[in-house]
DNA sequence: AAAAACTCAGACAAACTTGTCTACCTGACT
DNA sequence: AGTCAGGTAGACAAGTTTGTCTGAGTTTTT
């Protein structure tokens, strides 16, 4: 588990980014972070100020670790279309990866009814630019379209938002498939 | 908080209702419950085995609850087309109501990534209901259709769940306004 | 009348929770 | 030589968690 070469820092946002995302944040202790992660836990306090601060650095990082394997998969893509689509075949790779664990920002939300402003904050920025791509690829699209560039994005981001939370439901990816289906007849 | 002529075992379910939902079911006790539902911790082992018992029957409620709302929603809407754009309508009452709380289901597993076989079960009959209700209303849709009744049901499952989600990350309808822009550009 | 179902109050076990604090150590920079 | 950033181990506080159990009392059914 432990990996070497890395700052205490980075191996106790490793092992928080691990067990966060595959236990839950609510049943994932600070005991059991800083055990696994090999650290004190004076260093845990040390460079976070409090669980709720390693909460906000998780989301950062799980944004983080999608972009770029979203990058990875556009790369040499240039088609717009072409782009989105893709994007859902990216997600079913993250989903088969990630044992359909879901969306992790939405999965915070989910735990917290009584959401610190902080946490909410980052789960609203990260959700915003995971709308901006749909937005950029619909308004790189030619052709003269019968509806709004905004709305067509936001109907393709809640297919993809939809079907990131169903596949984890389902514990499958046919609701990711539906949806790129769904993708397809709105294009 | 406590409401009359209620048998103890609906006295705690409703508690229970109320706080799984709006704390969330990791962060209600069993000691919350039955202090609020003025019980014995006795009288609540006595009708439900376990706090996992308790969240089976509560997602039971939940769904019979949406259910009751729903079909009041609906009465006297024949034309399946309208029946649909009034679910989304139903939904977006319900949220504000719930105070943008979502769906509970998809918040029970999000809360519980070491799902039981029980809870597990019960969401996916839920969740199964609500997809059938759209898969009903397509079938008795006339007109030739030139793509699936289970495509397009699926695909506004996935817009109506998704906006639910979404709705509850915003904490505003504008992601039900867009869903039901994108239901309406399919139909 | 007897039995069964239901309800009460609360002690108890054994664990866990976040965060603070003491006390100490190492290495780098000024 | 001195300061400070960064690290160790672990005790501690004050609370929480689910579930069991004792022991009693009431209500309903047979």
């Amino acid at each position: 588990m432990l990996i070497a070469d890395l700052s205490v820092r980075e191996q106790i946002l490793e092992t928080a980014n691990r067990l966060f995302y595959e236990q839950g944040y609510n049943l994932t202790g600070i005991n059991q972070i800083i055990e696994e992660a090999g650290v004190a836990k004076a260093s845990l306090y040390y460079h976070f100020p409090s669980k709720e601060d390693l909460c906000v650095e998780y989301l950062k990082k799980r944004y983080k670790n999608w972009s770029t394997l979203l990058q990875r998969f556009l790369a040499n893509v240039e088609d717009p279309k072409e782009r989105i689509i893709k994007s859902f075949e990216c997600r079913s790779k993250y989903l088969v990866d990630t044992h359909f664990g879901g969306c992790s920002y939405t999965r915070i939300i989910a735990e917290m009814p009584q959401r610190s402003v902080k946490i909410n904050d980052q789960v609203i920025a990260n959700k915003e630019k995971q709308r901006m791509f749909f937005i950029e690829q619909i308004k790189k699209m030619k052709g003269t379209r019968t509806v709004a560039v905004s709305d067509l994005a936001n109907a393709i981001f809640l297919l993809f938002d939809g079907a990131t939370m169903q596949c984890q439901v389902y514990r499958d990816l046919h609701p990711m498939k539906n949806a790129l289906k769904a993708v397809k007849m709105l294009l």
